[in-house]
DNA sequence: GACCAGGCACATC
DNA sequence: GATGTGCATGGT
């Protein structure tokens, strides 16, 4: 169907190497989910000021994300932006991932991913991208995750027709199905689709030529 | 000063 | 299911 989804990978590999995602401090997942939800329409490092902000306060788990009082938060992730929704946003993932990260963490079928995937989306502020990227790199499921670095490459490296607006699951299972079902190649795989974009060229709209990797 | 950044909820058609 | 709008900061 798509045999450059799989060359892809093979060449931006061989170009940049392992990038060993997801790019927090502790790894902690929780610090991860958080991460996730702070960097919706914003760029990584406004997330790490936040994050650094939290960190201050000592709030490193999600306990004491809750025992925060709701203005301290939101002054904490000011950098971040969206700071009114986002705050409450973290307020419900930390409540998430006291209940379910114990259970969410255990490998576990398709068929239970799916559902867990659906447990996810009843989270306010969770989208499908925040979802899959908490289950793949929180959790170690494989999905693969889509974002508009992923939509981007897909329309100009992978000629995946209309790829800038298919809809979310669409594109994804467009990777899935051309990709082997392997949680270590999924993390990689978004992560160099991350690295290639900041490496080449900053905005979605720009239309210059990228390097020819392919 | 305009444009952009690893989206999401909600309303509307 | 597809499309439009509000949300907010910080870098280029």
């Amino acid at each position: 169907m798509f045999p450059l989804v799989e060359r892809l990978y093979e060449a931006l590999f061989a170009r940049y190497g392992e990038q060993r995602w997801w790019p927090s401090k502790s790894g902690a997942a929780w610090e991860i989910v958080a991460g996730a939800v702070l960097t919706q329409n914003c760029a990584w490092r406004n997330v790490e000021k936040a994050l650094g902000n939290l960190a201050s306060l000592g709030v490193d788990t999600p306990q004491r994300l809750l025992a925060l009082p709701l203005g301290a938060l939101r002054e904490a992730i000011r950098p971040a932006g969206f700071f009114m929704q986002k705050s409450l946003y973290l307020q419900e993932a930390a409540r998430f991932h006291i209940g379910h990260a114990a259970a969410f963490s255990t490998p576990c079928a398709a068929a239970e991913l799916h559902a867990r995937r659906a447990r996810l989306l009843r989270v306010r502020g969770v989208g499908r991208e925040t979802a899959d990227s908490i289950l793949l790199y929180a959790f170690n499921h494989p999905i693969f995750v889509i974002d508009a670095y992923t939509r981007r490459v897909a329309e100009r490296h992978l000629r995946i027709p209309r790829a800038a607006t298919l809809p979310y699951d669409a594109l994804q299972a467009i990777f899935m199905r051309n990709l082997p079902n392997d949680t270590r190649l999924y993390n990689e795989y978004h992560a160099l689709i991350v690295r290639q974009c900041k490496d080449t060229c900053r905005k979605q709209t720009c239309g210059c030529a990228w390097l020819q990797i392919l």
